[in-house]
DNA sequence: CAGTGGTCTAGACCACACT
DNA sequence: GTGTGGTCTAGACCACTGC
């Protein structure tokens, strides 16, 4: 139950000194929903693409006016966590039925839209379970030699390969995830990483650099070793900031490019 | 003078066809709000860094209520135009002061913040006019032939240069720029844009690619010829997405990478 | 202290989708 | 028609800033 009045945060022990930098910490009551709503989305109560309760349910049900739940709601689509479609109600974000295909892919072809080029053509290269190497288990959060899975892939784009990428997943999430698997998924990793591990990609953080092909990379996109080519690594979170996939992909940039907004 | 109610966009003329694809389109007020405080902005009715009238003083004028005006600004302010700072009132967004000092610039040292390793030192190469070529002139929506402005600089960090860039400038808004002016105005190129010329960029899209430096460019950048480098290809727009800059930069990233966020 | 933006409420009406 | 999210209003009070 939510109090329906603006509360301030518990600000109880965690203190490092005496009356040192303890800010009050005023918390909106919306805030405090948000936060409610959240961990609804992160305890599985509503999975991907479901209906959530109307504005007016969830209103009632934390006894609040509709307007703080539809500013917390707010939030949560501005950030890309569920969808609000007028006269149906607020789904449940999704990887899957998403007509957007590839959400966190910002590779694009130079001319015409990704959509004029037909689906990526995916090829499974390897797949197994091994011990997290130092730098693999610190990015995901494990300790060093917890088991991970690694994922190597190709992406080909009418018949030209053009990403390679290596993926690690913490084992203990992603029991049973196989090449098979993923073969025969039809669907975006992310979507299957939903429907069959209750796991939800909702944020990521890439680096990217220009670096030369090594003569592996380079034989497996079909490209001369030293050719330049786009490395992005990418760091891919659930809710509450958590990591779940350390991703390092190596793509081609003579007929696709990187595209990005800034604002 | 605002209409106080919600009204249809205008539909007369600019038909293809007879009752072919002429939804009504429905406006909301605060979405003809803020187009009148956009419209009071590019006319540089308010200059970047100016405090704009409140939010009460904004409904008063346009005849609706605080709860609207309220609205149109919160979009304003997502999508940076406008800063709003509680107690003080709400700021025309400037690339001056903003204690974002390279608000566009991705790249990142790779150990370290960007605030560590102190500013960047800038060397202006080159700055002539010259007669836009074809496809300069069709990205910046001039007509080939048009007087263009452009500059080549090399940005060092600690002492290593790091990016060398070419820009192109639309003649007629910025005539007067000069090597010297670019060299003695302290603060970013986009702040000096702002404060001598008029011209608030306001968002960009850049093209992300990696090749090998050329002869040029790696004397410039002090690498070998054959060095990967990522292209950064950047057009940026000011207010009503008009392209006011075409950017071509080469970016090393042996110490920094180009951090990017995905949501 | 007065003035600003920030939060919260309650109620009315509109646009849209499904049945 | 019913129920959903979307818009608009009016008023109250809170938090922050600067005089």
């Amino acid at each position: 139950m939510a109090i329906p009045t603006p509360v301030y945060a518990d600000t109880a022990a965690a203190e490092s000194g005496p009356g040192v930098g303890a800010t009050p910490a005023f918390s909106p009551l919306y805030q405090q929903i948000k936060a409610l709503i959240l961990q609804s989305l992160q305890a599985g109560e509503w999975k991907p693409g479901d209906l959530i309760p109307s504005e007016m349910e969830l209103a009632a049900r934390f006894r609040v006016s509709q307007g703080t739940v539809r500013k917390a709601i707010d939030e949560l689509a501005a950030e890309n966590l569920v969808i609000r479609r007028q006269g149906r109600g607020t789904f449940v974000a999704t990887h899957a039925e998403q007509h957007v295909q590839y959400r966190f892919l910002r590779l694009m072809p130079d001319s015409g839209d990704a959509s004029s080029e037909g689906p990526a053509e995916r090829t499974i290269i390897d797949c197994k379970r091994l011990r997290a190497p130092a730098d693999i288990a610190r990015t995901l959060g494990l300790r060093s030699g917890d088991a991970v899975l690694q994922v190597r892939r190709v992406l080909a784009f009418q018949g030209v390969p053009t990403i390679l990428e290596d993926l690690w997943l913490p084992g203990g999430p992603f029991r049973g995830l196989s090449a098979e698997r993923l073969a025969s998924f039809q669907g975006t990793m992310y979507a299957l990483f939903e429907t069959e591990f209750g796991v939800r990609m909702v944020r990521a953080e890439e680096k990217l650099r220009a670096l030369a092909a090594d003569e592996e990379s380079a034989s497996l996109l079909n490209v001369a070793p030293g050719t330049p080519l786009l490395s992005v690594e990418r760091i891919a979170y659930t809710y509450n900031d958590a990591p779940m996939e350390l991703r390092r992909g190596l793509y081609r940039t003579d007929t696709h490019h990187y595209h990005n907004t800034l604002s």
